[in-house]
DNA sequence: TAATCTATGGCACGCGGTGCCATGAGTAAA
DNA sequence: TTTACTCATGGCACCGCGTGCCATAGATTA
């Protein structure tokens, strides 16, 4: 059994040294642009040798983005320790808001590190590739749950996996944005809920619906009536279900 | 009236050259590999030096992906001019298709690129950046035309434009991925139809419904049964959308 | 004390990407 | 034909990212 390796202390100070480079980054970065830092003056301005940056940091973008790998594999597991029973799109929508919570665990970094993502494009591409790979994750996820939890099980799931898993991560991307925009106020969790609840309504049917019965007040049950729907069957499917969502209320 | 610039003759040429470089960065790529292949030994393939391979392509990566640029502004075209009475979403599909027709043009290469892009992160992130620009396109075009041409108009809309848009953008991905897979054979468009189809049921009637009805056979009048679905009210309006659903045969 | 592991520093090199200037071919105007 | 202009190219020189390699210092274990 070979211990826990005691190299703690090293180890605490790597994350350090980790921590300082991506700091002194991030403030070069937002003082002399982006193209106008060098890795020298990064690693210099952090107290180390260039060559210990690349030790840390794959590339010189990734530096600003220092959270995203522990992110994927936070979310992995998420994905990996579902329950059973949990509708695997409500699994999904809970391992992106694991990637909301890393932004918004600290929301002046998030702020100014999205300003730099908008003007500079090696930055941008290197933040679509990075929630590309989320987006990875959860299609793969959805393709291998969704034959199993699913009443439909025609030959278009694998599309319909690709396009859930898009639509939650463009969720994810909106809200997030928003919130940036905003200057990192108020509580973006709760607003990644909403739009969760939008998805589902708009999805409809067609989609699982998961956590929005279990996250909507009971609901007012309306006592026991009944509700009755009648149409022509020469309508098509979407206009009926249309017909009788508006019945509903349409909420 | 500056007339047509006779520069003909010269433009046709730095088109010529530029397809000699693409097509030897591909061969390249292929059998050296894309990191044991510098920008010389293109070049020198192409006959021409190194400099003038910067002048047609911005990055290394762009070399095998000649054909995005112009693309996009074809695609941004099909927005502009786009008939006021069809539906934004129909508008953005008509767009997406036009970048399936560009891969579909040369099914040979696509094939041999995806190859590629499967293996070489650098390219595979380029070509994630480059679809990531139409996404934008789309995403930009629906948060324009959507309080107009859309019958809710809530506050969600921005949030619904940018889902819509990486629905048609993922539906499009799977496709074209799944045709690549299959080694370039069979009529792409046709399934990237279907999948358009499969994704105004699956959206069913939150998102505004355009080809399908005109598009789908008169839709086997079915004589004039009747269905009935009943559920309990207490249920929450997505169990009765689904009872309803089953109902009509939930095909 | 000796051996090992880990993080770091320092060096050199390849190569992608850019700025600058010269050159030559084709074109419009004198 | 001569002159001037445009444009694509060639040929440098340079910067800077990213990597391979080796030496060194500190911490741990035998």
């Amino acid at each position: 059994m070979p211990q826990p390796r005691s190299t703690a202390r090293t180890t605490a100070q790597r994350h350090r040294v980790r921590q300082e480079l991506s700091a002194a980054a991030m403030h070069l970065f937002s003082t002399k642009g982006y193209e106008g830092t060098t890795v020298d003056e990064i690693a210099a301005a952090a107290g180390v040798a260039r060559r210990t940056f690349f030790r840390h940091f794959r590339s010189k973008e990734e530096a600003i983005f220092p959270d995203h790998d522990d992110t994927l594999v936070r979310v992995q597991a998420v994905l990996d320790s579902a329950e059973p029973g949990e509708h695997p799109l409500d699994t999904v929508c809970r391992g992106i808001t694991e990637v909301l919570r890393m932004y918004a665990e600290s929301p002046e970094v998030s702020v100014e590190r999205y300003k730099l993502t908008r003007e500079v494009p090696a930055l941008r591409e290197h933040e679509i590739a990075s929630v590309a790979r989320y987006d990875r994750l959860f299609t793969r996820y959805l393709l291998g749950h969704f034959d199993e939890a699913q009443h439909r099980a025609g030959d278009d799931d694998p599309l319909l996996a690709e396009v859930a898993a898009s639509a939650v991560v463009a969720a994810h991307n909106h809200v997030l944005r928003r919130w940036l925009r905003a200057g990192g106020k108020g509580d973006v969790e709760a607003q990644l809920d909403h739009a969760f609840d939008v998805i589902r309504e708009t999805f409809g049917t067609g989609m699982g619906v998961g956590r929005s019965e279990q996250a909507r007040p009971p609901a007012e049950p309306r006592g026991g009536e009944v509700v009755v729907a009648v149409a022509r069957t020469s309508a098509s499917p979407a206009e009926v279900l249309r017909a009788v969502e508006k019945a509903l209320g349409a909420e």
